[in-house]
Order: structure tokens, then sequence, then C-alpha cells
DNA sequence: TCGTGTGAATAAATTCACAGCA
DNA sequence: TGCTGTGAATTTATTCACACGA
């Protein structure tokens, strides 16, 4: 998951818990796939069903914004719509900025869900020279160069950074000095922030990496108790200082950090 | 993060938290940058910063995995790298298809993050008959119609998911019907598989839209973005609804309803 | 009657703080 | 002496189960 850092999570936001605030999006998509097709209104169960989650779980997260359903009807879907948005603050229009038109940053200013709630593309930004002009998805790409005055003309407060690693706390640093207070950072790069700047992070490669644990569990289901002996690490003593390598060919640990993306 | 968890994976992972599992990759990676600067130890308040988590989550992190570290003195880097590879199982070699290659997909395939840590991208798969043949990161992309070969003939056990919301729960089920266990669904739908599948979800606009929720009590005093004028009123009340947490205070909304999920 | 709203009970995750070993 | 490893305390999240209102 991605998952963001740094920061007072919850306390602050008046009372809603972070793991709530998780899940809001995800009651709003289902709502309004139901508000589309005129549903007028759902039970807790139905939309839970619908957005993935157990209902009792939804009625809670639901009371913390406050009494919005029906006793033995349900919620209605349009308040519930409306509600949701206001508190997630998507009733006001929010320019973002992408930094880094790679083939993530052009799936990124393509990708619709931006467009269509609440965020607005103000501009895309790339260290290519020679980019700079291209429009993608419509928009003309612009030189980093002219960052700063971007963001302040735009009145930016949000920014995608979707650079290679190696330029991303560079361009973070930008960012912040600019006045943006919140990142969605797609590079595998820990950045680090000052206090009050908010930074979510997004990684590929990390997920795969969860699920590649949870996938060689599977394969080692059978055995029961004990029976493996594959299960602990390999006589490898922690002793002191050894560069040990536990039997196992393995392929070397080459790469290391995803170097670069797309970009 | 964009992550949600779909489903109990948990249970089979011999004891081991899901929250340290999701941490794990993050070790994982600074231990790999120290690595390549030949740095022989770390402690776990270095390693800590690096990965952007505090020490002592980190060190009850590990205990999980076992007694890796020496005290007195930290934790061997190399030594530390092989342990949690093999615990994240990517001592070995996962083939991973990616299916549907638009922009995202193609970013997915040129991510370099994947093929540098034990997963393989085995192939490329599109509905669009006219990019068959197409090569896409150096991997010719082919036909959908060959989904169920393609994942029995690499023996795929991981499955990228990047197409368009509405074709996603279509090409999940034909991959999990061929086989596919662990899924990385990047459509913004929510995915219904049977059990023993594993289903992890990356959300561009989910992460923006709690993004926007934080931000928004930020601007406790400033008028945030354009600083647009919050009027006109929400629909219609519904029926009963008692604002309880929601202090009339709170700053009157504007704009309406928000619209469409995009695809 | 039906389904919300919510206290109470559980479970999970985080943090504290310090004993103990190199 | 310095830093790990880990029980205990604390905080956060989930689930239960049922009273209550439409």
């Amino acid at each position: 998951m991605a998952t963001g850092r740094t920061h007072r999570p919850a306390t602050r936001s008046r009372g809603i818990p972070e793991a709530t605030v998780a899940r809001l999006p995800l009651y709003l998509r289902a709502l309004t796939a139901l508000s589309e097709r005129s549903v007028p209104t759902v039970s807790s169960e139905e939309l839970a069903a619908a957005a993935g989650v157990n209902s009792a779980k939804l009625r809670k997260d639901f009371s913390y914004l406050g009494s919005y359903g029906t006793r033995g009807v349900g919620y209605d879907v349009e308040y519930l719509v409306y509600q949701i948005s206001r508190e997630l603050g998507l009733t006001q229009d929010w320019p973002v900025v992408i930094v880094g038109i790679g083939n993530l940053g052009a799936a990124l200013a393509n990708y619709g869900g931006f467009a269509s709630r609440g965020f607005r593309v103000a501009a895309l930004i790339d260290a290519d020279p020679s980019m700079a002009g291209k429009p993608v998805a419509g928009i003309p790409v612009q030189h980093t160069d002219d960052l700063e005055a971007i963001i302040e003309e735009n009145g930016v407060s949000i920014g995608v950074i979707a650079t290679p690693a190696g330029a991303a706390q560079q361009v973070c640093d930008r960012l912040v000095a600019a006045g943006v207070t919140s990142i969605l950072n797609f590079a595998p790069t820990v950045l680090s922030v000052p206090d009050g700047v908010d930074v979510r992070k997004v990684d590929l490669s990390i997920e795969l990496q969860i699920l590649a644990f949870h996938e060689q569990r599977k394969a080692g289901e059978e055995a029961p108790g004990e029976g493996g002996a594959d299960t602990t690490p390999p006589a490898a003593p922690p002793a002191a200082a050894v560069r040990r390598r536990g039997e196992e060919s393995e392929p070397g640990p080459d790469g290391d950090v995803p170097a670069v993306m797309p970009a």
C-alpha cells in the first residue's frame, strides 16, 4: 500500500482516523457508480460489498462523519456522495502539477481520475528541453526552469513527482520551497521534507514484493507443523561481521534500488 | 499507499505482521543502497532514518525475522540484505505478466525496479490487435487471446492489471482461471477473486484524495489553490440528516456533487 | 421489521524503556 | 559503553452485538 509518512496523522483531522480517511475515496467511488445508475439509496451491506470492505467497518467509518443514514432504510446516495466529497475537500478545485513526464508522468496526465474529482492538472513539467511545448494529454510540457513560477501563478499546493529516483529529492525541495505542501511521490526514494508537508508514496516494486512474500508462502502450503527445514534461516549465525552468504546461488544482488523511473 | 489489501493474506505469514511485511521492501531498498556504497554495518538508528521510519519500529520488525544484529554494533548490511530478500521470496525468480499496455502499462514495463529484484516481465498483453508484435521495453506485445497459454507456458503466478477499469474484472477472471494467484491491480475497480488469490491495488486518484483531505485541513486560514469561493449549497439535505460532528461553523462547502469516475 | 449507529470487546500496530550482551 | 532485542504499556483499528429509530 502506498503509504504516507511523516507528519501527525490523525488527531489533526477533526478526529477522523487515518484508516477511515484512506477508505473514504473507496466509498466515494462506489457511491458515484451507484449515482450514475440512479440508485437512490444503499444499505451499508450493499455499499460495503461494492467497496470491498465489511459493513461494520463501513458504518463505523461513516459514524465519524456524522449520522447520514436512515435506520431501516440505508443511505441516500447523492447526499452521501456530497458529504464525503466535502469531507475529502473535493468540492474545491485543486490545481496539481506533475513533474517528470516520462511514460508514468504521461499516464498520470492522461488518467481521467484526476480531472474528474476536483483535481486539475495545472501543468506538466520536465527537465528535458526537447519536450518543452510538446503537448501531453492536451497540455504543453513546460521546462523545469519555470517550476517556481508555475507553482506560484497557479496557486499549486499539490505536486506529483514522477521523475527518476535521482532527481526526486531535488524536485521535491524546489516544490516545497515554492509553496507546495502535499506531495505524491512515485519515485522509489524516501523524500525528506520539513514539518507541515505531507508526502505519500506509491511504489510499484514494493507492492510486487509484498505480493511475492505471500506468494512464496502459498507455495509451501502443504507442510504442516514444523515439517520443512526450509522455513528458517540458513545456517547463518548472525555472528559479527561476516559476509555470510547463505547457501543457494541466488541471483546476485545486482541492481539495487530500482534505479530509474521511466522518464 | 496506495494500497489496498483485500482479503486476509495474513495468518499464513508465519507470524510476521502485515505491517512489518509492508516495510521490509523499504528496509531492503535502504540496505541495498548502503551495500553499494560498501558500508559494512548499520545501526537501527541509521537504517531507520534512511528508510523513513523510527528505530524502535525497525528493531521490532527485525525481531520478527530473527536476531540478525549484533549488540553494541548494529546489523551486517550484506547479511541483512540476504535475509530480507529471502524472507520476501526475492531469491527466486518471479515471472510476471502485465496486461494492458497503455501509458501506464508501458511505464511499468520500463520500470527498472521490476527487473532488478527477482521479478521478470515474462510477457506484455494487450487487447488491441494493432499492438501485437510491437515491442515495448524490448518485449513484444502479445494479444489477449493468448493470455492463458502465456500464463501456463511461463509458469506465471503474479499478474499486473493496467487495463481500463471496464476490462479489469474480466482480465482478472482469466488470469485467475489460468493459474495466477497474486494480482497487482492498477485499474480503479474492486476486483472480486476466489479465496487463495491475493489482490493488491494501487490507486492513483485515491492517494491524491487522501492528500487533499489533509491539505484541506492545513488551509485553516488561507485559501488554497484558486481560493475559489465556496458557495453553492449542497444537494438537498435528504430525509433526516443530523449534522452530528459537523459543526455549523464548518466552512460552507461549495461545488456540486463530483461527477464521474473515469475508466 | 430492518438497518443504522455505537458502546464494548478484540485485535493489531506502535512506542516505551531497559535488561543484557558484544 | 553502545546498541540490540523485547516484554510491557499505549495507541489505533477492527469486529461484535444490540439498542433504537424510521
